[in-house]
DNA sequence: CGTTGCATTGAGCGATGTCAAAGCCTGTGG
DNA sequence: CCACAGGCTTTGACATCGCTCAATGCAACG
């Protein structure tokens, strides 16, 4: 089965990832019918940018994504890399505008879920509007969680947990949690960690000297995954 | 008007704050009836505990709290510190479980709102389950900059941020915003902002020499408030 | 008045940032 | 198809901010 961009709720393969609940099928249709399958999202092109009025959620269907805020300078925080079944935007509900800015870090598919009638349908499936909550105070644990490795952990700690929750979200995709492509660069993936380029690079090149990885330009092999996960805890 | 156990949501001097939106009369009279007023909780005692099970969300109405996640050693990472009118508990909604430990800084009162009442009552109130959604998300965008903070700023820039951020918050409770105690210990305050309890004392006291601010033990008064603030941008 | 937890201050060091240079891909246009 | 430009990555040398370790001070409380 493909991401094609007609394929139903009903039938998509992500449908339990994006919402992963048990809706019925006449719910499924319902949702089915406010859902806008948009066009491919180009490497680089944005989904939304900073201060853009909230047009609606979006899951993911394929590609990955990176999102960043912006200080007062315009220096950039990314806050987060997506993966198909993501669903993104909860942080616009507030006040109805964009904090920050989504970009395609390759080619990339993507459902909308217009606000004004998620509203509406979330009324009428109340296990929508909890799927919606369970998502966001998922999203809220998670941040935590990146807190206290940001605050409490070293460089190699920190990029090696990354590299394994990494892989464990690929999992979750029944994708290889071992082998994969880094779809970000050096400085996105030092930027969310806190870290510099340099110090990315030079801990990338450690862990291949240990031979805990391999590394291939943007696909990395992990080898020894318990030497990782040692290193962080 | 004090904050006493029973008042009414209608009268409630910090409703505004809790579920800030236009709720009709019968509406916060809805609200009223399922919330319980708790008995004080006391200096130290927690809220709820890691693991627990969601029992429900909580508004503040008068005292301060932190919440706190552990790793896999039990070292605490410090989440946030919440004032009277925040609610919390957000992040439970997921698995139903608290991934945190909430206690009182101080002697403190809450207002427990059930969970499943509340969901239920969500369905019948439409802005209400809104209003939820709305502080999840503003919650979300907080912790972005705080991350923004955390990976990008000097010690001195996030302490500074910090101190205007804490008065600004105190602003819209319509307290001072210049003199207030900080009722965090030094060390919470550094596992927040990913310092050392020295560093964070050191600082302080630098901030003090600079003539930005005074100290007295945990009163802090600000004198230089655009010091503080040019520091951070 | 002793104990205990919290805060302050100093000295020294090390992890990670900064600066610099070179190499390597990728895509583009001739 | 090749040459070039620009961006990304790697590696090295060096500097520094904030951590660690240690000692002292201070206040609250039993």
């Amino acid at each position: 089965m493909s991401t094609s961009p007609n394929i139903s709720c009903a039938n998509c393969r992500i449908s339990e990832l994006c919402l992963p609940f048990s809706l019925s099928n006449s719910e499924l249709n319902l949702l089915d019918e406010i859902i806008k399958r948009k066009k491919p999202i180009q490497k680089n092109q944005t989904l939304f940018k900073i201060g853009d009025t909230l047009s609606g959620l979006y899951a993911i269907r394929s590609g990955t994504f990176k999102s960043y805020i912006e200080n007062a300078q315009g220096e950039h925080q990314v806050t987060g890399f997506h993966l198909p079944g993501d669903v993104i935007g909860f942080d616009a509900l507030a006040d109805k505008t964009h904090p920050g800015t989504t970009q395609a870090l390759e080619t990339a598919m993507v459902c909308e879920i217009p606000y004004d009638v998620l509203d509406q349908l979330s009324n009428q499936i109340p296990r929508l509007k909890m799927q919606i909550m369970s998502l966001m105070s998922a999203e809220l644990n998670y941040n935590q969680r990146h807190l206290l490795s940001i605050n409490q952990e070293s460089a190699a700690q920190k990029l090696a947990r990354f590299l394994v929750k990494f892989g464990d979200r690929l999992a979750e995709r029944q994708l290889s949690s071992k082998e994969f492509q880094l779809p970000m660069t050096r400085t996105d993936l030092g930027n969310y960690l806190g870290l510099t380029v340099e110090t990315v690079s030079r801990l990338l090149s450690r862990f291949q000297q240990n031979q805990w990885i391999t590394l291939d330009k943007k696909f990395v092999t992990i080898i020894d995954h318990s030497a990782l996960l040692q290193l962080t805890d």
